[in-house]
DNA sequence: TCGTAATCGAGACGGTACGTCCCGTCTTTTC
DNA sequence: GAAAAGACGGGACGTACCGTCTCGATTACGA
């Protein structure tokens, strides 16, 4: 999808980045659906052909964004407590990220996009949730074998989607508690 | 949602009908993404005012044709077999529901629609997805008190959107039993 | 044109005046151009099909307009003086009443409608413009028969609509006196 | 009035005039009023948009087809005869063009128009009649200095538009003479 | 005095054109 | 000689009125 490095050598890193800031101070200023990549053009002072020399839709130049800012925040989960706790630290990060960038709100408008474009689809697919899909799984396979990890994970993501969707307000700390015991009792399911 | 501010008794039923079953048609032959108001407004014999009469977007109007394809299929769950039996039907009515018309391809495309509309979003909240939100709840709490039916009720719908969004055709017979095991589970919580 | 009288006993006389004051006001409020049948009809607490029942178009109503506004004025020129200033008065007169009621405007509308309606330009070319197209005529040749009144007649009324057109504030005493003293020389044309 | 607020450097000279011919084709097939810009632009093969980045109007698109007649014809009045017979041979070559292209219709219609839009009326004022308005002026200036040359023109022009608008047929040779001896004799005034 | 019919308001209807927005591609001009 | 600036064809948007057509409520009239 991302479509990239066609020859990464003549891609100049500082245009890139540029772009990719302008993308998300876009989104940050006003929100997923508003921003057209004429705007992102004119806010990273690039031509229109350029972002479609290196993107091949709005979507597409999104889904980078969303990676370059969750990549940059370590969202490793701390090595103590239970495993819940352990859950719950991991979702907190991710909620503070949502929050404090435009990462939600992209991840938002992704989801949004994702019924209409097959692209994305697969992007999401293969687990942008928490950076790399299994990022839950790992974790919860390792600290005990007799949950099904699949399903803890299912459902972390399905009920975030959801809440990113209707109500991305309610992603806070106390959420994450919640949502953390209700995955992992859904991961108890014989 | 469904608008219809003018005083909705001078609003032909014909006409209605006509709009609401061009709708339908126009989503099953192109899907959600595809379909335009001009579109539909050809489709039904009909001009494009008085589809903006009644209804404010493409979207309004197709939550009025998903309640009218849903509304018309009952969807009562049996009343006998065990809770997850019960569940696991109805979780199939529906799923089959999605796949006999256009509905769940109307759900999808809503659920993109959310992230840009408002009104969207207030509708989905209220809960389109089962007709009304606490039928799921509803038999949960009659069947065993001491489970979580919120909570319940919040892993079927996430779960649901999610498979909508990112594979439809998993929407099966199996995933049916498999969600209702999943669900039940997260039930559970202490 | 005016199409009127198809029962001219039902006409209401009441209704019928209430419409014609409404288009008038319509007119002196907003514009020619912006009038819409529909604006009328409510202004006047009409049904629109009932201006369509006795006036084909806005233009063949704005006709009756008219000529209602300048038949309540007594445009007859007085009967001393010299020629001139007998035409500078029958002018003077037509200006204040331009200049005083919707009529300056209807008028300058119905020129502007007579490039795309046939009606209105059958109309105009009976006449329209001092009330009944040879006042000036008979004035002329009650006066000085060596003149030419056809001429001098096709020049007040050409130049009168030209500066209805382009610089309707023109149309005022210090004009009145010139155009008369024009179109006199014009009507000595051997 | 022609607009062209974009550099109009970057303008496509090739759609450029596309658009004119396909905007004085459609005047010829259609007349004035039935002309869209729609129209135009399916028939030059160019995009609506094309068409509204160089012109805001129907009105100010027509205005530069019109001086575009205009201006590939030379009316430039012969050097010999009498005065009468050279401004007769002017009205007869500028009648001439109105018979043979489509400019007699578009200034019919922008006359109409003129009662409308603001920006009409001021090019109608500045003289588009006779490609500049004084052409007209000049040429009686020039042949008898003791004449109204204002008046003249005044009188020419302002009978011309109202044989355009009433009765364009009756533009032809002879009324080119009768109209050169009225407006003369308008000149002579004291 | 009432019931029936005609009348008329209100406004829905199919339609046409508008002028705007943005897409993704192509062209020109500038550095 | 690359890339900014932005023109281009296209397609849908949502709006404004047009002139026609129901629908009820309001009359007016004959029984």
């Amino acid at each position: 999808m991302t479509q990239s490095t066609p020859s990464a050598q003549r891609r100049s890193n500082l245009k890139h980045r540029a772009i990719l800031d302008a993308a998300a101070q876009a989104v940050a200023q006003q929100g997923y659906a508003a921003v057209t990549i004429e705007g992102v053009a004119a806010l990273a002072g690039v031509g229109k052909q350029t972002i479609y020399r290196w993107w091949s839709s709005k979507a597409a130049l999104l889904v980078e964004v969303y990676s370059d800012l969750v990549s940059r925040q370590a969202l490793t989960p701390r090595s103590n407590g239970s495993l819940e706790q352990r859950l719950t630290g991991l979702l907190s990060a991710l909620f503070r990220l949502y929050r404090s960038s435009s990462a939600g709100a992209i991840l938002t408008g992704l989801i949004g996009e994702a019924s209409r474009d097959e692209q994305v689809r697969a992007v999401l697919a293969e687990g942008l949730v928490v950076g790399r899909a299994d990022i839950v799984t790992a974790l919860v396979q390792a600290a005990d074998a007799s949950l099904n990890a699949q399903a803890v994970n299912e459902v972390v993501i399905a009920v975030v989607w959801q809440r990113l969707v209707l109500q991305p307000d309610s992603l806070d700390e106390a959420f994450a508690q919640h949502l953390a015991a209700l995955a992992l009792a859904a991961g108890r399911l014989s």
